[in-house]
DNA sequence: ATACGCTTGTGATATAAATCACGGCCGGCG
DNA sequence: CGCCGGCCGTGATTTATATCACAAGCGTAT
C-alpha cells in the first residue's frame, strides 16, 4: 500500500532510464528507514524489518532494490551500512546539490533558515525575487538578487536544484525563467500544474491538496 | 501521467468507498483548475480543456467523474460552476474543517499565520505544545495548550483534523494522542512514515523526498 | 425536421504496479 | 560435512490504473 512518497511530474511521458519513477520515489524512504536502524545499531536487517517500519510488503522492498542489483545475503538480509551507502549513490545522494529559491517572501524565508536541507546535502546558494525593495538585502546569508541574475548565478554556483516560493499567478513565468537557465529539477510549493519539458522534474508541495482529499473520507467516515 | 498530487497514507489497507483513492487525490486538482476556469468567465469546459491544464488526458478525467455521476453535456461539456460546487460537495468542501497543531516551533508558527489555509475552509483553531515556557503564550490569535488537552479541545471545537510540526522523534507519539482522542485526518510534516490504524489517513509533507528522488534524475540527466 | 459537429460516459482493452511463490544460497549447528 | 531455518532475487501471476474507442446525446444550422 502507497507511503509517504512524494509526487514527482515531468513534461510528456519521460522515462529517462527504465526504473519505474514510482521505485525511484521510495528509495529515499529505504535510505531514512536504514539510518534509523543505523542509529539502532543494527548491522543487517531483512526486507520484512524494512517493510514493518514503511508498512508496505517485504516483497515490494526486494524487488524495487532488484532494479540496482543484488544487495543482500540469503538467510541473512541486508547489511545496513553498505545497503545505505548503495542507495545513497543511486540516488546521488553521496555529494551535496546547490539549489536557489526564488520568492524571498514569508515561505521563501522559512525555506532559507530551514535546518532540514543541510544535513540531507542540499544548499540554498542563492535567492531572487521580483521586488526592488528586497533586491540588495540580505536574508540569512544571502544576498536577494533580481531575476535577471538566474542565468548567470546558476552557471557559477553550479546551481541544479530551484525552490519556487512566489505567489500562484507568478510561479509558471519564474519556472520558465528557471528551466531556460538549464535548471531540470524544481521544488514548486505554488498551488500549480507546473508546465515543463519533458526533461524537467517537478516536485510539488501542497498542503491543502492533502487537506482536500483527506475530507472525503471524514465526511463518509464511521468514526 | 501523473501529477501533482499529494500522498495519502492509512493503515493497513482500508478504501471506505470504492472509489479507487488516486482518484480521490486527483479531485482537489479538478477543483483548483475549475477556479482557475471560472476566474476567466469561463462558463462550460470540456474534458480537454481540463485536461490540458493538468497534463493527463481528457479519458481520466471522464472517467474520474464517472465514479461519482454524470455531470456534462455531450457535445458542450461540463458547466464549470456546477462541476465545482459537485466536487466540492463530493469532497466535503461546502463546509469549514477545524484543525489543531501540535508543535508550536518555527514551523507551526508559519502554519499558524499561512494564509493558503482559512480561503479552503480549514481554520486552525487550537495549538498545543509540550514545551511549558510556550504553554499560555499567545502565538497568532492562538493560546498554546498543553498537550494533556488534546481530548477536551478536540471534542469541545469539533476538531477532525491533526496538524503534526513535531521533531521527528515525537511524532509517533503525538500522532497516537491524536488519534486517541478521535483524530482521523493527519496532516504530518514530520519525516517519518506513521503508524496509523486503518480508519485514519494521514498527508505527509516532505520536501526533502522530493529533493531526493529528483536527484537521481539529476545525476543521469543528459542536460 | 434532419443532418452535423462536438463531447460525454463507459465497457473493453492495454499498461503498470504489486504480490506471490519458490529455487537457490547463506551460515550455523550437530 | 551435510542438514536446516531463514531470507534473498525474480519470473509468473494478480491486481490496480490508465487509455481506447464508440454509441448516444446535445445544440445549432440549414
Ligand atoms: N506549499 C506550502 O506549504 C506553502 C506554504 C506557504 C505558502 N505557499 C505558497 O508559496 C507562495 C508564496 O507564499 P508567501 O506566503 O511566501 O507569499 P509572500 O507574498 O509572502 O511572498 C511572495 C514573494 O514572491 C515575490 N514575487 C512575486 N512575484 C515574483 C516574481 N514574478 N518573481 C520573483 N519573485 C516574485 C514577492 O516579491 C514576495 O517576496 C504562494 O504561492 C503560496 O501559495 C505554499
Ligand atoms: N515538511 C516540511 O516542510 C517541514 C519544514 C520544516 C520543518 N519540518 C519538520 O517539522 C518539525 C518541526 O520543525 P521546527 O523547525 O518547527 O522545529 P522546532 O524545534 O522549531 O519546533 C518544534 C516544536 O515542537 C515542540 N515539541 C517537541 N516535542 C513535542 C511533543 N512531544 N509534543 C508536543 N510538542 C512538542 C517543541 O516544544 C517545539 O515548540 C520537524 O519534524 C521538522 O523536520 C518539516
Amino acid at each position: 500500500m502507497a507511503i509517504l512518497r512524494p509526487s514527482i511530474t515531468t513534461g510528456p511521458d519521460h522515462n529517462i532510464s527504465d526504473v519505474p519513477s514510482v521505485v525511484i520515489q521510495r528509495l529515499p524512504l529505504y535510505v531514512r528507514v536504514l539510518a534509523y536502524f543505523e542509529g539502532n545499531e543494527y548491522e543487517m536487517v531483512s526486507s520484512e524489518q524494512l517493510a514493518g517500519r514503511l508498512q508496505m510488503t517485504p516483497a515490494q522492498i526486494r524487488k524495487d532494490l532488484s532494479y540496482f542489483g543484488k544487495f543482500g545475503k540469503q538467510g541473512r538480509g541486508y547489511n545496513v551500512k553498505r545497503l545505505a551507502a548503495e542507495l545513497r549513490r543511486i540516488l546521488g545522494l553521496d555529494r551535496s546539490w546547490n539549489a536557489c529559491l526564488v520568492g524571498v517572501g514569508r515561505l521563501g524565508r522559512a525555506i532559507i533558515s530551514y535546518p532540514g536541507f543541510q544535513p540531507e546535502g542540499f544548499r540554498v546558494v542563492a535567492a531572487f525575487d521580483a521586488d526592488s525593495a528586497l533586491i540588495g538585502s540580505e536574508v540569512g546569508e544571502l544576498k536577494v538578487d533580481p531575476l535577471g541574475d538566474i542565468p548567470v548565478k546558476v552557471r557559477r554556483l553550479n546551481i541544479r536544484i530551484g525552490i519556487v516560493a512566489v505567489p500562484a499567478q507568478h510561479a509558471q513565468g519564474v519556472i520558465d525563467r528557471l528551466v531556460d537557465a538549464g535548471i531540470r529539477a524544481i521544488l514548486n510549493y505554488a498551488p500549480i500544474a507546473a508546465q515543463v519539458p519533458p526533461n524537467v522534474r517537478v516536485a510539488n508541495i501542497d498542503p491543502v491538496l492533502g487537506l482536500q482529499s483527506m475530507t472525503y473520507y471524514l465526511k463518509n467516515a464511521r468514526g
